[in-house]
DNA sequence: AATCAAAATGGAACCGTTACCATTTCATGA
DNA sequence: TCATGAAATGGTAACGGTTCCATTTTGATT
C-alpha cells in the first residue's frame, strides 16, 4: 500500500504570492528586485509573510530570460584537476556566491573541441560574465561573448586579439625571484623544464623570461620540454652530465611539471638540494618531500576573487575593457631542494 | 579616432531565423528539438542554413523557462579543494557534457549555511538534477527537490531522512582491506584517525568498520579524531607509547588525514614502514614520500559517472528513486609505508 | 478524379518574470 | 476644501522558446 505523493509540488509563482499577499504581480517583483524601499512597509509585510508562506522563490529562468542576462558566471578552466586551477575557482566561486552569482564551471581538458562546446553552451545561457583560462585560441568566440556585451576575463593565460584583462602571475618577477634564489644558493646551472608552450601564453612567456634571465645572469643554461614523445629521463641525465664542473638546478614550469620531474629525480636517484629543485605553484606536498622543495606560491585566492571583482566592475559600470595586464606578486617558499 | 562598434550583438532569436529559413517558428524548434525528422529535408536545409547564417543557438533560459526545467545539473560539494571531490566533480562534468547538461557546481566549504544558499540558488534555477556531497543535513530541502520531481543523488555521504541512491566506495570492504593487509604486513595495534565524523555519515561508518574489524582481527586498536582542539601530535605519540610491545600501525580515514597525519610522522621523526601509515584516498603524492605511502584507491572517475547515470535514469524514465546504495570498490595500493 | 489517412507545416497560447506607463492614494499648501 | 505633485500600486506587453491543436500538403487507394 503506497501513499501517493499528488502534490507533486510545483514552485510557486510570484502570481500566487501576489494574490496570497492582495498585492499585484509587479509589486511582488519590486520586493524581490532591488526596489523594495519603493513598497510602503505594510505591503513588504503583507509580501514578506505570503511570500515564506509558499515558500516562494523567483525563477531565475524567467529573470534570465526577461532581463537578458543571467546571473551565472561562466568558467572555462583548461585543467580541472590541477590543484593550481582548483585553488582559483574556488577564489572565484566564493567572490560568486558574495555577490549572488553561481558558478558555471566548464572543464576543458586541455582539448580545444571541448572548449568550443562549453563556449557554445555559456552563451546560450547568457552569463552574465566569462571567466576564461584558455587552452587553445577560442579567439573568436570570446570574441563574440564581448560583442554581446558579455564582459570576459582572461585567467593566466592570454588569448591574441582578445581585449580583456588578464589576472595572473607576474611571470617576469617569478622567472627572476627563482633565477635569483638560485643563484644566490650557489647553483650556476639550471634546466627549465615546461609542458607544451604552444598552447598558453604564460608558458612561452616564462620560457623567454627564463631564456633571456639566465644569460643576463651568466648561468648556464638549457630548456626542456615535456612532450610526449621525448624521453625526459634521458634528457635530464644529459643536462646534469654535460654540466660536470657547475652546480646544477631544475626550475619546473608549474605544479604538474614539479610532479614529473621529482619522480624522475627518485627515480634517478638524484639527491636533493645537491642536484637544486624549484617549481612554480605551491602543493600540499611540497613539505613532506626531505628535505622540502622550494616553490614559488601563487596567491590564488586574491587571483580569483580578482577576476570576479573585474568582471563585477564591468558588469555594472558597462565600460569597455581597459586591456590591462593585474600580475601578482609570487610569494618565495625556500625549502631544502634548493640548499646544497 | 575610434570605431564604434554599434552592432552590440544581440543574438539571434528562433523568430529570425524562422523568417530567414521562410518557416515558421514552430517548425525551427522542431529541428533543434528532437523531432528533426518529422521535417521534410528541405525544409531541414532551409532551416539549417538560416541558423548557420544568423549563428543562431537556441537560448537556454527560455526553453528552461517553457519547459519547467533546465539543462542544468547541481552539484554540491563539501570541499572543492580536496582532491578526491575534485576528481568525482572531473567525472561527473565528463558524463555531464556528454549528455548535453551543464555543471553548476557549488562548493559549501563544510558550511551548512553555504549549503543552505546554494540549494536554494540551484532550486531557482530549475536543475534537471542534483548531485549532493552533503556537509550538514539539509534533509528538508533536498526533500523539497524530491517533491519538485527533481531526481537527487547522493554522493559519498548519506543524508538521513532521503530516498535517493548512494553512490560511494563500499567502505566496509575499504576498511576491511586495510586491515587485513596491515595485519598481513604484521602489523599488531592500529591507530585510526578521522576527521569530526558528525559532518558525514562515511567518516562515521568507516569508524564503526574499523572499531568492528579491528576486534574481529584481535588488533590492539584505537582512534584519534582530528578536532581543532586536540594535541594530534600528543595522542600519536601517546598510542605509539601505549603499545611498546606491539608493531604499530596508522590508518587514516581520508585523504586529508593522510596529508595531516604524514606531516606529523615528519615531525615526530617515525619511521614510515616500521611504524605502518595507511591511507584511504589515493593521493598524487603518495610514491614521492619515501618509501612511498599506502592508499587505498578510489574509482573517482567511475564514481562520477555513475552518479550522473542514476540521475539521466531517473530523469529520462520518470521513476521514482530505488534507494539503492552503489559501492565501489578500492584498489589497494601496496608501498613502503605498510613494509617493515 | 475523388477520397482519405498520414505527413508536413503553421498559429497562438503559455512558461514566470520585468519594465514601461497608467492609475490610485496621500500629504501638503493655498 | 480643493488643487497639486509625489509616492505607492497596478495593468500589460514583451522576453524566446515549446506544445497543443488546426490546417495544408502529399501520396496511396478506389
Amino acid at each position: 500500500m503506497k501513499t501517493i505523493m499528488s502534490s507533486a509540488g510545483r514552485r510557486s509563482t510570484i502570481l500566487e504570492v501576489a494574490r496570497l499577499a492582495g498585492a499585484s504581480k509587479t509589486s511582488v517583483s519590486r520586493y524581490f528586485g532591488d526596489e523594495r524601499e519603493r513598497l510602503s512597509p505594510t505591503l513588504q509585510d503583507r509580501i514578506a509573510h505570503a511570500a515564506s508562506t509558499l515558500d516562494y522563490q523567483p525563477n531565475q529562468m524567467a529573470r534570465g530570460l526577461k532581463g537578458g542576462r543571467s546571473k551565472l558566471i561562466g568558467m572555462l578552466v583548461a585543467d580541472i584537476r590541477n590543484p593550481f586551477s582548483v585553488a582559483i575557482t574556488h577564489g572565484v566561486e566564493q567572490a560568486c556566491r558574495q555577490y549572488g552569482y553561481s558558478l558555471l564551471v566548464c572543464n576543458t581538458d586541455n582539448d580545444s573541441e571541448q572548449e568550443r562546446q562549453h563556449l557554445d553552451l555559456l552563451g546560450a545561457y547568457q552569463v552574465a560574465g566569462l571567466v576564461v583560462n584558455a587552452t587553445g585560441s577560442p579567439e573568436t568566440q570570446i570574441q563574440a561573448f564581448i560583442r554581446h556585451g558579455t564582459p570576459v576575463v582572461l585567467l593566466d593565460r592570454e588569448v591574441s586579439n582578445v581585449d580583456a584583462e588578464v589576472v595572473g602571475l607576474d611571470n617576469q618577477l617569478a622567472i627572476d625571484s627563482a633565477l635569483d634564489h638560485l643563484s644566490a644558493q650557489g647553483y650556476q646551472a639550471v634546466l627549465y623544464v615546461s609542458e607544451a608552450p604552444e598552447q598558453s601564453s604564460t608558458r612561452q612567456r616564462r620560457l623567454a623570461c627564463f631564456n633571456q634571465g639566465a644569460q643576463q645572469r651568466a648561468l648556464s643554461h638549457a630548456t626542456l620540454l615535456l612532450t610526449g614523445d621525448t624521453n625526459t629521463r634521458q634528457a635530464l641525465s644529459h643536462f646534469l652530465a654535460t654540466h660536470p664542473q657547475h652546480a646544477c638546478a631544475v626550475l619546473c614550469g608549474n605544479g604538474n611539471v614539479t610532479l614529473t620531474v621529482t619522480r624522475l629525480f627518485q627515480q634517478l636517484g638524484l639527491p636533493l638540494g645537491q642536484v637544486g629543485l624549484m617549481g612554480i605553484d605551491e602543493l600540499d606536498w611540497c613539505d613532506l618531500v626531505p628535505p622540502g622543495i622550494t616553490t614559488l606560491a601563487q596567491p590564488t585566492d586574491a587571483i580569483g576573487k580578482t577576476a570576479l571583482q573585474c568582471l563585477r566592475h564591468r558588469i555594472t559600470s558597462q565600460t569597455s575593457p581597459q586591456p590591462t595586464t593585474l600580475s601578482f606578486t609570487p610569494t618565495l617558499i625556500a625549502r631544502g631542494s634548493t640548499r646544497r
